[in-house]
DNA sequence: ATGTCGTAACGTTTACGA
């Protein structure tokens, strides 16, 4: 089963550079981060005709996630448990079935957490300590879990390509990458770095000054295994040759295969 | 030093978030 994250910032202006890949990289399941819009504004039908099953949790103007699936979606819920306040639409969860078996699928758009410090940054801490007691949780069922997303967070120096110019930013700040750390201690996996090792993998690079050209980009989208998903990993790429087509996000898609 | 997008709205331009 292969299964993708990718944050597209943005459904109405992502809808041919994502049909376009989905239609060449063929996953099974996409995650999507930062649709920006609300659920009846996500063009489901669409991908519905492109063999996807949709889920979304939208919000109007920003955020927003959604996961596609050739297999059913069940058990789909929506939002990251543990403030009952917190109305933004950053988390979505599905149950899917493979041959061999079910996965829980978690996808995530965490908060950016800029400027920092302040109250950005203390609810992008917030939000992670209620992921890690997700992922806590999450690791008790039986099933292999995937947590996968936009996690905005440089989980050390060799992810980025100027690390000194991100050192006081939030997304490589040492209280995010212990947050980071705290949820990988419980047990998962960072799919990517288990197969790839050293600098010059990234995932995103800013609009801005000739990232792309120069690249000058970060690893801030991972996917996450827990142990029963970890054993069933193969493979694990970043699909980076898609950041130079037409109006590209400025993130590309990060893929596992999984036997399952 | 600056460089860009995407979305919304009291919209032909500005504000915000990233």
């Amino acid at each position: 089963m292969k299964i993708a994250t990718f944050n597209i910032n943005g459904i109405k202006a992502r809808i041919a550079a994502l049909s376009d890949w989905l239609a060449e990289a063929q996953p099974d399941v996409a995650l999507l981060q930062e649709i920006k819009t609300v659920d009846e504004g996500f063009p489901a039908a669409h991908f519905e005709d492109m063999g996807y099953n949709v889920a979304t949790h939208g919000q109007k103007g920003f955020n927003g996630v959604a996961i596609l699936s050739k297999l059913p979606l069940e058990d789909v819920t929506r939002g990251l448990p543990g403030d009952e306040a917190d109305e933004q639409a950053r988390y979505i969860e599905a149950t899917v079935t493979g041959a061999h078996a079910a996965l829980r699928i978690c996808g995530l758009y965490l908060p950016n957490g800029n400027p920092a410090p302040g109250p950005k940054f203390d609810y992008k801490l917030a939000w992670m300590a209620r992921l890690r007691d997700r992922a806590h949780a999450l690791l008790q069922s039986e099933e292999p879990v995937v947590m996968a997303g936009d996690y905005n967070v440089i989980p050390a120096d060799e992810d980025a390509s100027r690390p000194e110019a991100w050192a006081d930013d939030a997304l490589a700040r040492p209280q995010s990458r212990d947050a980071f750390r705290r949820i990988l201690n419980l047990g998962f996996t960072d799919a990517f770095r288990a197969r790839t090792r050293g600098p010059g993998h990234y995932t995103f690079w800013d609009y801005q000054a000739g990232a792309w050209r120069r690249n000058d980009g970060i690893r801030i989208d991972h996917v996450l295994l827990s142990p029963q998903a970890a054993d069933l990993l193969s493979d694990c790429r970043i699909d980076s040759e898609i950041r130079g087509r037409e109006k590209p996000s400025d993130h590309v898609p990060v893929w596992v295969e999984l036997d399952a």
